[in-house]
DNA sequence: CGGTATCCCCGAAGATACTG
DNA sequence: CAGTATCTTCGGGGATACCG
């Protein structure tokens, strides 16, 4: 797997199924959690696999395995194997490229934030979101 | 219907089935042609149904209505019906909302760009780019 | 710890035909 | 012109169990 884009991004291309370079773009963090693994990697330096499966709420083992995967070929983040006490270790991390995309997920937390002020979303919600890295109480 | 987020999106608001507001925006424009339909008529004033269907590769109308309707259920665009000769027209143009959504789309053209052009995409692409609004031949 | 392997489901999108 | 109405397909994601 040397391939610089991940296979079905690149027959998508090929297809024309990307009518512009921005749906290329909505193509590296469209999937379901991956915007939240981004968002976590890019606020620390390195995260263990378990450890992101115990931060993203009802995700499974096999979602979380294959978000990464597809990020990972994607080039946004890298993931390295290593050993310690006979134990086999991986950290997730993000890559400048997929550091280069967070300005824009910053501005779609902002907006987001904006637009749902806007229109005082249940309580319900707003506990919910207390859990994500929000610096407002 | 009065609501002022579409029914799908608010339901997944009290679910708790987004994580944090930027997967709010993200639902925004994640339907396959919400990018395309914002892009054009964030560059013109206005657009018939039958200019959208002509413009956009592939869609079909069924397809393109359902679009149309998400995105002014989710006041991003506005649809206006009127009649002229005994024949009834609609037009559709941005809100003040949605374009405040157009600063985000064109980073995210601009990543694309950078990011495909890192990795010379083939020829066939290029032309079916062309065919888009960019200022560069 | 860091994943696979199966089986299943559902909803977005496609194909095609029709309408006021 | 601006859509509906059906029927079908497809694949991302969920549930659960197992593995080195």
């Amino acid at each position: 797997m040397t391939d610089p884009i991940r296979q079905t991004v690149l027959k998508k291309l090929t297809n024309g199924d990307f009518n512009c370079e921005k749906e290329f773009t909505l193509s590296m963090f469209s999937g379901k959690y991956k915007l939240v693994i981004l968002w976590e990697l890019g606020h620390v330096s390195e995260m263990h696999f378990n450890e992101l499966y115990r931060l993203i709420d009802h995700v499974t083992k096999k979602v979380l395995a294959n978000q990464l995967r597809e990020l990972v070929s994607d080039q946004l983040i890298k993931r390295t194997a290593y050993e310690r006490n006979n134990q086999k270790l991986v950290i997730y991390q993000m890559t400048e490229i997929g550091e280069s995309l967070l300005p824009i997920i910053d501005q779609m937390y902002e907006w987001g934030k904006q637009r749902l002020n806007a229109y005082q979303i249940p309580a319900a919600f707003k506990l919910d979101v207390a859990g994500d890295i929000s610096k407002d109480a």
